[in-house]
DNA sequence: CTGAAAGCGCTTACAG
DNA sequence: CTGAAAGCGCTTACAG
């Protein structure tokens, strides 16, 4: 059984090749007659377009590529749902299909960075950039247009959305200052994370505002691991008795804070209030519940993949750095 | 700037569009001299084969469909994460990609059942299938392999794989028996999955080799939501006060259960054990930590994708359907 | 080892 | 309203 093309259909109508795609696109006017005819053959025929050939043709794809984390954070991040699942909700509406990159770069070797690009994308959706990531090079020499989500340092990157993070640590701070809360420790991911900075910058101004002293020993630089949160809180413990209360850099070591507590039995926030960001589902799962900052996930991957699409198709030409609001969900933890 | 084809490259050496093509796949072997100046020329011309191109020409697109649940189930569902990430590894190790398709069929109407294909896949992955799947109906009518992650009841649906569901709960209800408890009840899923019926027998066939009668009152059909496990926990306790312990179809509803027992202060598992399954992140975090029935979701997603490559690649002719093992993981609500 | 040429299955000015 | 034809950028027998 050969392959039955458009010229299968085209030669059973007795019309042109060309018609029948007109007909199908409807980018020209096609008799009633004539487009009654090919509909019917087309049913019969079983007839389905090539979209690899019609793509070639047409040098569009309808595709966006997200380039996510490794999968081991994937497997336990619900921050990435959340982004995920507004990424697609909005690219469903527009008509765009995704295709899914997980982060397989290790640290030393380049891998092979060519790799995620086997297949053609009009744009791309990039989480979680790095200083100098080899994919935003990839992207910027093949002129695919991307749009970052999260904050780069590096200003000649012209889209991103993120969420206000430092307002949001901001408005954390003054909660725990405002329950009476003096010595305030910041469990931070890395220093050199630009994630990082806006939360520090934001825990700081909180203190500075209510005249309490800022310190930079109050700041620890952590990975993001549920240990990591263990035992910085166990060591807050046993050198500072004077924190009362920690903010962490997400919502993995604010579980890891409460594991270290849990087990010693202090309690929370009686001794120690905790705060966290993120608002995944365990923050409302966990008992304690734990209040967290909410940073609108599923908003920044809608909003990240609509300004996509309106550069893709040219819609949009300027710069633009969207921050969408973050807030404070109050729970038992503070 | 005239975009740079192989054309471009081939006049640059002075060799034709062939023979740069054959340089690039190896398919043939290339003097040295001449596959040196195309090296060369490829640099300097910063060329990028067109993969539609290359795919059109060829018919192959190293490109897999996953047909995943609706966006609103993937916001909090870890069970998918992982499923994801199993796909994912396998997949990049085998050097294909990802397609991601969330499912937006309305119950009613049958949508745009042909969105999804405008993309050329060369196989598909396909989660939570329904009974009368048109994604699949699609998948046979364009001869595109597919394979099931879950169980069909459709015999000609050659390809899938799952957990072995059923042992899973005969080993939860063979636990909780000998606890001591007699009077158990399932929380089952909706009368008409195939997983709801994997997981009923296991049930069943616990009670009897221990000689409990088994009563089908005490399986209870609910929707996969928090909510219904609340309401039907309250119900069962006001009804039948015998019962001691629930096995419920997922993690979502043993949090439900878990919350409405905390809520009215009823002891777990002093006055009524708790089992779930799915063995997802909250099973650990949740304050008693739930016992849970674990069915391997990465492997199954590695699994699932290995085997459809072997279809694809015409390595596998044979039906396959492959049980992964599940076991209980045991923790204080039991 | 290398090349001329057909072919993959569409789209889209252009002409009528 | 319809068609002939070029073009999208590759791959791959076939011939030499």
């Amino acid at each position: 059984m050969k392959k039955v093309t458009i010229e299968t259909v085209a030669q059973r109508v007795g019309v042109s090749a060309a018609t029948v795609s007109y007909a199908l696109s409807g980018k020209k006017k096609i008799s009633p007659e004539v487009k009654a005819k090919i509909d019917e053959a087309i049913k019969e025929l079983g007839y389905r377009p090539s979209i690899t050939a019609r793509n070639l043709a047409s040098n569009k794809n309808w595709t966006v590529g997200l380039f996510a984390s490794p999968t081991g954070n994937i497997r336990e991040d619900f921050f990435f749902n959340n982004i995920l699942a507004g990424v697609l909700d909005t690219l469903h509406e527009k008509k765009y299909q995704l295709m899914l990159y997980a982060d397989y770069r290790s640290d030393t070797e380049q891998d092979n960075p060519d790799f995620n690009f086997s297949q053609p994308i009009d744009g791309a959706l990039v989480m979680n950039p790095r200083v100098n990531d080899s994919n935003i090079d990839q992207l910027k020499e093949r002129g695919i247009p991307y749009v970052l989500i999260g904050t780069s340092e590096d200003l000649s990157i012209s889209y991103f959305v993120d969420s206000d993070i430092t307002a949001g640590y901001y408005a954390a701070v003054k909660h725990l200052i405002s329950k009476g809360h003096k010595k305030i420790y910041l469990l931070n991911g890395r220093a050199d994370y630009t994630q990082s900075e806006k939360r520090r910058i934001g825990y700081r101004q909180a203190l500075i505002d209510s005249g309490i002293e800022y310190d930079e020993n109050c700041i620890l630089n952590l990975a993001m691991l549920e240990e990591a949160g263990y035992t910085a809180v166990l060591e807050i413990l046993a050198e500072d008795p004077e924190c009362t209360a920690v903010v962490t850099f997400n919502d993995t070591i604010a579980l890891g804070v409460l594991k270290a507590l849990r087990e010693h039995q202090i309690a929370v926030p009686g001794r120690m209030a905790v705060v966290s960001a993120g608002n995944t589902m365990i923050t409302r799962i966990h008992s304690p519940s734990i209040t967290s900052i909410d940073m609108a996930p599923y908003a920044i991957g809608a909003k990240a993949a609509e300004l996509l699409i309106d550069v893709i198709e040219k819609r949009r030409m300027q710069p633009s750095h969207e921050l969408l609001q973050a807030f404070l969900v109050e729970r038992e933890s503070s």
